[in-house]
DNA sequence: AACTTACTTGAGACTCAATCTCAATTAAGT
DNA sequence: ACTTAATTGAGATTGAGTCTCAAGTAAGTT
């Protein structure tokens, strides 16, 4: 995969040194498209031999975050789901409240909006959170 | 505050009692319209000299929370803020990443939008989190 | 008014995700 | 190969929130 090079630019930016640890933990987060907590990821690395401690994969996230390279979600169960952002354009999320299947949506009427909101009260917008909870059409059937 | 009669009753009708501990959580919420966090209500109370316990306010919220007598924020720093819910309609947050200020809006467009965006996928909406990130007006300049 | 009983409270133990500590290990420049 | 500063891992720690259970209390009964 020619984005390896790409992730060692990064670590290099950084000023951080290049290991098998954090290389390993990027290529499992890119494994799925998935929305994974560290927990998961920790486990899964663990079951595949290639085990690094859970410190390094919380803090191998927090550099690959911070990079754009991985996106992280909060959607109010206490624990971060992280996902790969390979290919992926941006977008929101529909979560279903009975089963936490997680469908991914974008709207563009709405990303124009929030630009208008923040400007229209002298804001600089960085970034958003637009999550909608509900009951997805298997589940209604339950 | 004709407002308690109202309480008195969530509390009945929830077969809960009526306590002086759950009353004054009540007010303490709604004496202000900002977005505070439960330890933040805990020793305010403490200070007020109406002292409850930790686990009351928590338990409190809760029911309160349940009732829409009070709203719970999540602004992914890991502790939930409340606000009060009288007189006020719905509405979602402008959060300033530099001071913490929050402002409140509602965009009916995107309100609308949100509705589409459950109906394409089939979902019932229940609920959603939107809020935008940014940095305020006066944080701009420094 | 005293009695009964089930609900509530408070202090502190506990949980769980996430962060921190520090000795041992290792990447990478010389 | 040598040097050295960054990294790692095991386990301790933090902090928000939840749970436990003995003591306290609201409210119905006699
Ligand atoms: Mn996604
Ligand atoms: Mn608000
Ligand atoms: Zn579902
Ligand atoms: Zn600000």
């Amino acid at each position: 995969m020619e984005k390896i090079q790409e992730l060692q630019e990064i670590f290099l930016k950084e000023g951080l040194r290049y290991t098998k640890q954090r290389e390993t933990i990027w290529q499992e987060i890119n494994s799925s498209t998935e929305h994974r907590d560290a927990e998961d990821i920790y486990f899964t690395l663990k079951t595949r031999g290639v085990a690094t401690s859970r410190a390094t994969v919380y803090r191998t996230i927090e550099v690959l975050v911070r990079n754009n390279l991985v996106r992280a979600l909060n959607i109010g169960d206490g624990r971060y789901r992280y996902e790969n952002k390979l290919d992926q354009t941006h977008h929101d999320h529909l979560v279903c409240t009975e089963c936490g299947k997680i469908i991914e949506f974008l709207n563009e009427n709405v990303e124009q909006q929030q630009e208008q909101v923040a400007r229209d009260h002298g804001f600089t917008l960085v970034r958003h959170i637009h999550q909608l909870f509900g009951v997805c059409e298997e589940c209604q059937k339950n």
